[in-house]
DNA sequence: TTAGGGTTAG
C-alpha cells in the first residue's frame, strides 16, 4: 500500500491511544506510555525495556506491530527477539527470527547462544547449518556456542570436527574463547593429547582457559591429569579462583586422595576463598568420596550456611558408606530444620534404602514423593530406577518387574539396567534376558550390559550363549571396560589391572599375595570361582581370581603404606565376591582397615567384617 | 547490541 520507507515511518507517528485499549500493562508502564505523545523509537525501546520480563506483554506488542499492517524494521524485531531469548521462550524467538529479512550474523549468534543456554543443542546445530547453507559468514562469536552444542551431544560428534575445520578456515583458531571450547570438546571425545596440544599452543593462557581444561579433565575421568594441571598452574603464577579449587577438589574425590584434597583446601584458605559454600560443599563431597565419613560429618556440622547441596551430599555420603540409618535420620533433621528436599535429596534417600535393602521404608519415601503436589519433587525416571534397584537387589524381582510395567513414564536404559543388575545378583536368567533384550535396543553400545548378561550365562554354564554374545560385541565394536584398582601413595597413583606385572614392585607384590593366600587358606578361605566368567578349568579359574586388580592393589598398599594409615583402594567397577571375601580376611590377618570404593559404594573392612554387611 | 570455566545421584 505504501512504499516501505513511508510505512516504517508511520509506525513511529501512530498516536499512542490506539495501542492502549488492548494492552494490559502495569500502572508504571501505562504512565510511561502516557508521557509519550507518539510512539517514537526511543519510546518503543523504553516500552520494551519495561516489559522485558513479561512474555505475555511482549507478545502483545509483537501482535500489535503485525496487525497494524505496518512493516517492521529489523532493529525493532531484534529488540523483541533478544528479549524472548532472555526469557527462554526460544520457539517464539525462532518465529520472529524466521519473519526477518536477512538477519545479520549477530542475530544468528544470539539465537544459537539462546538454544545452547537452554540445552537445545540439536536446534543450535541446525541453525548453524542453515547459516552455513545461506552463506552467512560466521564470526568469532558464533563458534564458542556451536562447539559447545557439539560437545554436549554424542550425535553431533561429526559436526564438531566440521566446526573445527570451519574455525580454521575462517582463521579463528587462535581466539581464546573459541579455542577453550575446542579444548573441552576434545577432552570429552577422549582425545586428551590433542586437547593438551591446543592448550600448549594457546597464545595467552588466562584463568578461564586453565579452569576450563582442569574442569573438563576432572569431569571426564581424567583426575590425574586435572591434578597435574592444577600443580602446573600453581607454578606458572596464575592465581586460582573458586572454580579452579572446586575442580581440583572434585578430581581428588574421584581419585580418592583426601590428603591432596586438604592441600588444595589449604590454598583456598590462603586465597580467602574458604567459607565459600560451593568450595565447602566440594570439600565435603571430596571427603565423602574418599570414605572419610567421620571427617565429612564434622565438616558438615561446621559449615555455616549449609544449603540443599550440603545436605544432599551428606545424605548420599552416609548412604554410600553403609550408614543408611544416619542418612535417613539426617533427612528427617533437614526437614525439621525447615529445608525442602529436591529430587537429588530424594535420590540419596532412596539409594540409602537400596544399599541396605530397606524395602518398606523405600516404598514410604517413594509414595511420599508421588503424593507431593510440588512439581520439583515428583518422581523422575531416576527415582523409578532407584526403586527397581531397591526391589530387585532385595530379591523381589517380580515386584520390580511389575513396578516397571506399571510406570507412568516410558522406562529407559537406567531402569532396565537396574533390573538387569538385580537379576545378575539374584541369578535370574529368564528375567535378565528380558531386560537385556530391551537394553540392547535402547543402549546397544553400552559394554556393561553385555558383560552383565554374558556373566549370567557363564555362571549358568551356558557357554554357547556367552560366545554368541561375545561375537555380537565384536561385531558391534562394543569393548569391555578393563577393571582396574588404584592406590595413592606419596602423591603418586599406582594403578593395577588384573594379572598386571608391569609395576616395578611386581615381584614382592606377588610374593605378598602368595603368603596372604597361605594364611587365609589355613583359616578356611576357599576361592569363590563363580566370579570367573571364562570357560576354563577350576585351577586356572583360581589363578585368574588370585590376580584381580584389587588384590594386587591391597598387596601393594600392605607393603608400602604405613600401618598408621588405612589402606585405600579405588576400583572402577564393582567388587567381585571373591575379592570381597579376600579383603575381609586380609583386614583380619593384617589388623589393617581397608577402605575400598567400588563403582557405586564403599566397603569398609575391619577385623574380618565389612560395613556393607555383605549386601551390595 | 554478542563470547569461553564451577558443586550435589546413579
Amino acid at each position: 500500500m505504501f512504499p516501505r520507507l513511508i510505512r516504517t515511518k508511520l509506525l513511529f507517528i501512530l498516536p499512542l491511544p490506539l495501542f492502549l485499549p488492548t494492552l494490559k500493562f502495569s500502572s508504571h508502564t501505562q504512565r510511561l506510555i502516557h508521557q509519550e505523545k507518539f510512539l517514537t523509537k526511543e519510546a518503543f525501546t523504553k516500552l520494551l525495556k519495561s516489559c522485558a520480563s513479561n512474555s505475555f506483554q511482549l507478545k502483545q506488542i509483537h501482535g500489535l506491530l503485525v496487525t497494524s499492517g505496518l512493516s517492521i524494521k529489523n532493529g525493532l524485531i531484534t529488540h523483541l527477539l533478544t528479549n524472548f531469548i532472555a526469557l527462554g521462550d526460544l520457539s517464539y524467538a525462532r518465529q520472529l527470527f524466521d519473519e526477518m529479512h536477512k538477519p545479520r550474523t549477530f542475530l544468528w549468534n544470539t539465537l544459537i547462544r539462546g538454544y545452547v543456554r537452554n540445552d537445545l543443542h540439536n536446534e543450535a546445530a541446525s541453525i548453524y547449518k542453515q547459516m552455513h547453507l545461506l552463506g552467512v559468514r560466521p564470526d568469532a562469536f558464533t563458534f564458542p556456542f556451536v562447539i559447545k552444542a557439539c560437545t554436549e551431544l554424542i550425535e553431533l560428534r561429526a559436526a564438531g570436527s566440521t566446526a573445527h575445520a570451519q574455525v580454521v578456515k575462517y582463521g579463528l583458531d587462535f581466539v581464546a574463547e573459541v579455542r577453550t571450547e575446542l579444548m573441552i570438546m576434545y577432552v570429552k571425545l577422549g582425545e586428551l593429547g590433542f586437547a593438551d596440544f591446543l592448550f600448549r599452543t594457546m597464545v595467552e593462557k588466562d584463568l578461564v582457559a586453565w579452569n576450563a581444561f582442569i574442569a573438563a579433565c576432572a569431569q571426564n575421568g581424567c583426575g590425574i591429569k586435572a591434578l597435574s594441571l592444577f600443580r602446573e598452574m600453581g607454578s606458572s603464577g596464575i592465581q586460582p579462583d573458586a572454580v579452579t579449587l572446586v575442580s581440583a577438589l572434585s578430581a581428588c574425590g574421584q581419585l580418592g586422595c583426601s590428603d591432596i584434597g586438604e592441600e588444595v583446601y589449604d590454598i583456598a584458605r590462603e586465597e580467602g576463598i574458604d567459607c565459600n559454600i560451593i568450595v565447602d560443599n566440594a570439600r565435603l563431597d571430596m571427603h565423602v568420596k574418599c570414605g572419610n565419613i567421620e571427617v565429612a560429618t564434622k565438616l558438615f556440622d561446621e559449615i555455616r550456611h549449609r544449603n540443599i547441596i550440603s545436605w544432599s551430599t551428606m545424605i548420599v555420603g552416609y548412604a554410600i558408606n553403609g550408614e543408611s540409618g544416619k542418612a535417613l535420620s539426617l533427612f528427617s533433621r533437614m526437614q525439621r530444620d525447615g529445608l525442602r528436599p529436591n529430587h537429588v535429596t530424594y535420590l540419596g534417600v532412596l539409594s540409602a534404602c537400596s544399599h541396605a535393602g530397606l524395602v518398606s521404608q523405600g516404598w514410604r519415601y517413594f509414595n511420599r514423593m508421588s503424593q507431593s503436589n510440588d512439581d520439583n519433587i515428583k518422581p523422575r525416571i531416576e527415582h523409578y530406577a532407584c526403586m527397581v534397584d531397591l526391589l530387585g537387589r532385595s530379591g523381589r524381582l517380580e515386584e520390580a518387574y511389575n513396578f516397571i510395567r506399571a510406570m507412568p513414564i516410558e522406562p529407559d536404559s537406567g531402569v532396565w539396567g537396574a533390573l538387569l543388575g538385580a537379576c545378575a545378583k539374584i541369578q535370574n536368567l529368564e528375567l535378565g534376558q528380558l531386560a537385556a533384550d530391551r537394553l540392547f535396543e535402547l543402549a546397544p553400545d553400552v559394554a556393561s550390559y553385555h558383560v552383565l548378561m554374558s556373566n549370567m550365562y557363564a555362571s549358568a554354564g551356558r557357554w554357547d550363549f556367552v560366545n554368541k554374545l561375545r561375537q555380537r560385541m565384536r561385531k558391534k565394536g562394543v569393548r569391555k571396560i578393563a577393571a582396574y584398582s588404584s592406590v595413592e601413595f606419596n602423591g603418586d597413583f599406582h594403578v593395577f589391572y588384573g594379572g598386571d606385572r608391569s609395576h616395578p614392585q611386581s615381584e614382592i607384590i606377588y610374593e605378598k599375595l602368595d603368603s596372604l593366600f597361605k594364611q587365609m587358606k589355613s583359616m578356611g578361605y576357599n576361592s569363590k570361582t563363580n566370579s570367573v566368567y571364562h570357560d576354563v578349568e577350576l585351577e586356572e579359574k583360581e589363578v585368574m581370581l588370585s590376580t584381580h586388580s584389587e588384590k594386587l592393589a591391597i598387596a601393594f598398599a600392605l607393603i608400602n603404606v604405613g600401618p598408621e594409615h588405612p589402606i585405600r583402594v579405588v576400583k572402577n567397577l564393582r567388587i567381585c565376591d571373591d575379592c570381597h571375601t579376600f579383603s575381609k580376611f586380609v583386614s583380619k590377618i593384617s589388623l589393617r582397615d581397608i577402605i575400598m570404593r567400588d563403582k557405586i559404594r564403599f566397603h569398609h573392612f575391619r577385623n574380618g567384617v565389612c560395613s556393607c554387611k555383605d549386601f551390595w
